[in-house]
DNA sequence: TAGTGCATGTAACACGTTACATGATTCA
DNA sequence: TGAATCATGTAACGTGTTACATGCACTA
């Protein structure tokens, strides 16, 4: 369904972007829910560009660096807003290797689950730890309460929602380790 | 890192399996966290087998219907056991296309964005009931309390991080609804 | 006997990552 | 002047989906 395609099409629409800007964008915030290598963005540049929802104008940077800016045409905004709008079904799956490892978790001891599951919410509580740390900072930078009109709401809805994913996380293996620490080892 | 090798590995080490038999076990439970369709399982259990981590025998069904066991060798339980007992980073990104959507929230309008939103309340809310569904079967079906022990502990371990993972994205689309209609349009 | 499910496989294509390849700019 | 960052592209490979292809078994 060449969500990348959309992604591209949804960054332009907030300004004009380089193919390197992109992968940066990629690598900050919206990291958390999509991402690409440059390798791929450059080629599907190319194809949006052919397919007419964008268009570039080369800039120089500096004396010799070109560089292509990218904005989104009117047919794109057209494509980006028939997406935006479209009703899609839950993915079945969300692919979680370390959910996997859990389901087998009879084929470890106790002691390998106990820590497997200890180190697993050390990370994510740092992840947690880190987000919220980000929250915070684009709460201050908005001043007021941020709302519908701020220009700061996607951002803002894609922190609340990567912190309450690791937050929930967290609590899951907390619970998980509970019930590890309560084991009872056959006489 | 080839995932769906550990996959099939410990799908195995549970006991013999048909290629078929794998396929419905990603329809089922395991599918909440990792899925592969049979034009990929098929070509994944011929390379295990060339390099001896699993191995299958031939079975008649019925009178003619040939299917092939496999069942998972000793170098296989290493391989299993060596990954599952691996720490690994939390990854970066989690795909996530409403995400996507909603971090591109300011190309709609707040009567197009409220209608996404809720239908994806409406929608992760009958996936929550249905795992809470499966959850109550199994812990009928499990009888006793579910600990490390139990034969059902994976199961029981997935089942209720996939119910705490759609009761939380419920919670954070209601709160997003909740901002939504808290809208004061400009004068 | 027709439809659904069981059972296995390949081919073509789409998507994604790693590696290869090059060069300019900025700042310490 | 050396390192990090800016900037763009291609090639090879790995992973994943859809479509093509076939045939048996069960049951309504």
């Amino acid at each position: 369904m060449r969500v990348l395609k959309y992604a591209i099409l949804g960054l332009l629409d907030k300004g004009s972007l380089s193919g390197y800007d992109m992968t940066s964008r990629f690598k900050a915030e919206l990291g958390q829910f999509w991402s690409a290598k440059h390798s791929q963005i450059y080629p599907e540049l190319k194809k949006l560009t052919d397919e007419g929802f964008i268009e570039f104008k080369t800039v120089i940077q500096g004396s010799k660096l070109e560089k292509k800016m990218y904005s989104i045409t009117l047919e794109g905004k057209r494509e980006l807003h028939e997406w935006l709008t479209a009703f899609k079904p839950v993915p079945d799956t969300v692919k979680d290797e370390f959910m996997l490892k859990a389901y087998f978790i009879s084929a470890m001891d106790l002691e390998e689950a106990k820590a497997l599951f200890a180190d697993q919410l050390s990370k994510r509580k740092e992840k947690a730890a880190f987000l919220k740390k980000k929250l915070e900072e684009l709460k201050e930078e908005a001043g007021q309460s941020i709302s519908f009109r701020s220009p700061h709401f996607g951002h803002y809805l894609l922190l609340t929602r990567a912190l309450e994913r690791e937050n929930g996380y967290c609590s899951w293996l907390l619970a998980a380790l509970e019930m590890l620490a309560d084991d009872q080892p056959p006489a």
